[in-house]
DNA sequence: GCCGTTTTCGGCCCGACTGTTTTCAGTCG
C-alpha cells in the first residue's frame, strides 16, 4: 500500500473522530501523522521492512497505536478499526469535505438527519430545500452548500499537476525500464504543466509491445482496464486518473508527440500553417502529397513549419506562434536556474521542521539561500509569531549562519516574515520589526470577502508600505477549492510597478498563486517575482518545480524573478 | 493519540468569522 493511501486512511479516520466529537487532540493527532506520511520521502512499506514496527514508531507523530494501524494496513491492504468506523457512518467523506465550509459536524447532521451519503445526494437535499429546514442550517448555508459544488463541478474533477506527479513519475519509471522500450514520454496537460491535468497520455516506441502493454495493464495501481491492445491500452487508476499508452513508430514519433502534447488550439494553429504550406499535418507525421518531409522529432517539424521550437508550456496560443516565426520568444527560465527560496516556514509556527533542518534540506535541493518566514500572531492557530518572538527567532538564524559558516556551508539563512495584512491594510507586525528583517513578505488569511474594491485597496496599502517587500499568494485561491478573493489584478499588478513590490509565484501544487495569465501580464509590465515554495516541511522544495513551470507557463525569463546575489549581504528588494 | 519527562500522566488547546442564533456551534487558517 502506498504511503498516500495510508495518509488518506489516517486523515478520514480524524475526520470521523470528529464527527462524532471526540477529543481534538485525538483528531489533531491523526490529521498530523497523515500530513507527515503524506510529505515522507521513504516508502512505509520500506521502512516497515527495515525496522519492523520500531521504525514506524520512529516518524514523528506516529506512535504506538497508529504503528500498529499502518503495520496491519501494510500486512492486510485492509484496516480493522476504520472499517468500523466507516459501517458506522457509509459517507464518501473524501468527497463531501471537498465543499468550503462543510466540516466533519454538518456532514454527519446532513446523514443522521437526511441519510446524506454522498455529494449527489447532498445536491438533490438542497435543491429540495431540505437542507435549511435543519437545526443549525438556514438559507445562507444550502446556499453556500450549492455554490461549493457548483465550484467543484467547474473544476471537472481534474488531478492537481504537482499532487500527481509523484504517482506519474513513478509509472513512468517502471515503463521505462522494461525491455523493448525505446523511448518514452509522457505527453498531455502534464508535459505542458498545466496547474490541473484531466488524464494522461504516454507515447512510447518500440518493437515488440505486447508485454509492455500486458505490463501497463495489470500495474497494481489499476482499477479499470478500457481497452488492452497492441497500440493503445486505457486504463483508470485507484485513486480515478485515467491514463491511455500508444505506441507510435519512431519516424512519426515528433509528430505524434507534437499531436498529444496540444493544446487543441496550438495544434490546430500549426495544422493550418501546413495547410498554407501546402502541406498535411497529423499525427504521423508532415506531408507533402503522400511524402512525410517531417515528423521525426518535434524540433524537426517545427522548423519544417517556418517556425523555432516552442517550448511545451508556451503551447496555450497567448501569441507563441507569432513570437516563434519572428524569433521572439522568451528564454524561459530554467528548471535548474531557481537559487533560493523567499517563503519557508518553520517549527516556530505552522511548519513541521526547525529552521537548520530546512535550512540545510535546501541545501541538499541545490538552493544557496532561503528566507525564514514564519506567520504572524493573528494567524493564532500557527503559534503566528509576535514582536518578541519574532526577535528572539532572529538571534537564532544569526547563530544558524554563524554555525554554518564555520562549517563552510554556503547556504545563507535570511530572516523574514509572512506577515499577515489586517482588515484595513495594516500590518499585523509593528514598523521597527519589520524593518530589521532581511525580507517582508505580507499576504491575506482572512476577511476573504470583502468587495472588489475594498479587498483591493487594502492589499495596495500593503504595498505601500515601505518595509513590505513582497506580497505572498497574492489572489488567495486554492486549486479545486476555494476561487481568489475579489481583487482588481489589474491596479494590483500596476502598484506593484509603482512601488517595487514583488509579487510571489507561490510553488505550493494546489496555490500557483499567482496562476499563469496573470504572470504573463506581470512579464508583459516588468514587474518581478519571485517563486518560492511555501515550505511546511523538509520534503517540500520539491514542490519549487512546479512553481518553475507555472512561471515558464507565463513567459519568465530568469530575469523576471528575483534571485539575491551570492555575496550580497541581504536586503534585496 | 503523541510527546516528553520533573518517567507514565498532563499538556496539547488560538482567535475570528459566518450563519445561525439571542449566546453559540462549526469552520478555517
Amino acid at each position: 500500500m502506498e504511503n498516500s493511501e495510508v495518509a488518506r486512511i489516517l486523515s478520514e479516520i480524524g475526520e470521523f473522530l470528529a464527527m462524532e466529537g471526540e477529543s481534538p487532540f485525538r483528531i489533531k493527532a491523526y490529521e498530523k501523522a497523515a500530513e507527515t506520511i503524506g510529505s515522507l520521502q521513504e516508502e512505509l512499506a520500506d521502512v516497515y521492512q527495515k525496522g519492523g514496527l520500531r521504525a514506524l514508531e520512529e516518524i514523528p507523530g506516529v506512535g504506538v497505536s497508529i504503528a500498529e494501524k499502518i503495520e496491519e494496513l501494510l500486512k492486510t491492504g485492509h484496516l480493522k478499526y476504520y472499517e468500523k468506523l466507516k459501517k458506522k457512518s457509509p459517507i464518501d467523506l473524501s468527497e463531501l469535505s471537498q465543499i468550503e465550509g462543510l466540516g466533519p459536524k454538518s456532514i454527519f447532521k446532513l446523514y443522521k438527519k437526511l441519510g446524506v451519503a454522498n455529494l449527489k445526494e447532498l445536491e438533490a437535499a438542497a435543491k429540495r430545500g431540505e437542507i435549511k429546514k435543519l437545526e443549525g442550517f438556514g438559507e445562507k448555508s444550502e446556499e453556500n452548500i450549492l455554490k461549493g459544488i457548483e465550484f467543484l463541478k467547474k473544476s471537472g474533477g481534474r488531478f492537481i499537476l504537482g499532487f500527481t506527479m509523484p504517482l506519474i513519475r513513478g509509472i513512468e519509471e517502471r515503463l521505462k525500464q522494461l525491455r523493448g522500450v525505446k523511448k518514452l514520454v509522457v505527453g498531455g496537460s502534464v508535459r505542458r504543466r498545466k496547474e490541473t491535468i484531466g488524464d494522461v497520455d504516454i507515447l512510447i516506441v518500440a518493437d515488440k509491445p505486447k508485454p509492455i502493454m500486458d505490463y501497463f495493464v495489470s500495474m497494481p495501481e489499476v482499477a479499470h482496464v478500457y481497452a488492452h491492445g497492441e497500440k493503445k491500452s486505457a486504463i483508470k487508476l485507484k485513486n480515478g486518473l485515467d491514463v491511455d499508452l500508444r505506441v507510435v513508430h519512431e519516424e512519426s514519433y515528433g509528430s505524434a508527440l507534437n499531436y498529444f502534447t496540444g493544446s487543441k488550439d496550438h495544434n490546430v494553429a500549426l495544422r493550418q500553417i501546413a495547410i498554407d504550406k501546402g502541406y498535411k499535418l497529423n499525427e504521423y507525421g508532415l506531408f507533402k502529397g503522400k511524402k512525410q518531409i517531417a515528423g521525426r522529432t518535434e524540433e524537426e517539424l517545427y522548423k519544417a513549419l517556418g517556425l523555432r521550437y516552442i517550448e511545451p508550456e508556451l503551447r496555450e496560443m497567448r501569441g507563441e506562434i507569432e513570437a516563434s516565426r519572428e524569433n521572439k520568444l522568451p528564454d524561459l527560465i530554467g528548471y535548474n536556474d531557481l537559487r533560493g527560496d523567499l517563503q519557508v516556514q518553520t517549527s516556530w509556527t505552522d511548519g513541521a521542521d526547525s529552521i537548520e533542518d530546512m535550512a540545510r534540506a535546501a541545501m541538499k535541493a541545490g538552493l544557496e539561500y532561503i528566507v525564514v518566514t514564519d506567520h504572524t500572531k493573528r494567524l493564532a492557530m500557527t503559534k503566528g509569531l509576535d514582536a518578541k518572538r519574532i526577535v528572539k527567532q532572529m538571534k537564532e538564524i544569526d547563530e544558524i549562519n554563524k554555525k554554518f559558516e564555520a562549517a563552510g556551508i554556503k547556504l545563507k539563512v535570511l530572516k523574514g516574515t509572512e506577515c499577515d495584512i489586517l482588515k484595513d491594510g495594516s500590518m499585523d507586525l509593528p514598523d521597527e520589526i519589520l524593518s530589521q528583517l532581511d525580507v517582508v513578505g505580507a499576504s491575506v488569511h482572512s476577511y476573504f470577502n470583502l468587495p472588489k474594491e475594498e479587498q483591493t485597496q487594502r492589499i495596495i496599502k500593503a504595498m505601500r508600505n515601505p518595509h513590505v517587500d513582497m506580497i505572498m499568494h497574492p489572489t488567495g485561491r486554492l486549486i479545486n477549492k476555494r476561487p481568489a478573493y475579489d481583487l482588481d489584478m489589474e491596479k494590483i499588478i500596476n502598484e506593484a510597478k509603482n512601488t517595487g513590490t514583488i509579487l510571489e509565484i507561490d510553488a505550493f501544487p494546489d496555490r500557483l498563486d499567482l496562476k499563469d495569465d496573470y504572470i504573463h501580464e506581470c512579464v508583459k509590465k516588468e514587474v518581478k517575482m519571485a517563486i518560492d515554495s511555501d515550505g511546511h516541511s523538509i520534503n517540500h522544495f520539491s514542490v519549487l518545480e512546479y512553481g518553475i513551470a507555472q512561471a515558464r507557463r507565463g513567459w519568465c525569463t530568469k530575469s523576471d524573478v528575483l534571485m539575491l546575489g551570492r555575496s550580497r549581504r541581504c536586503y534585496p528588494c
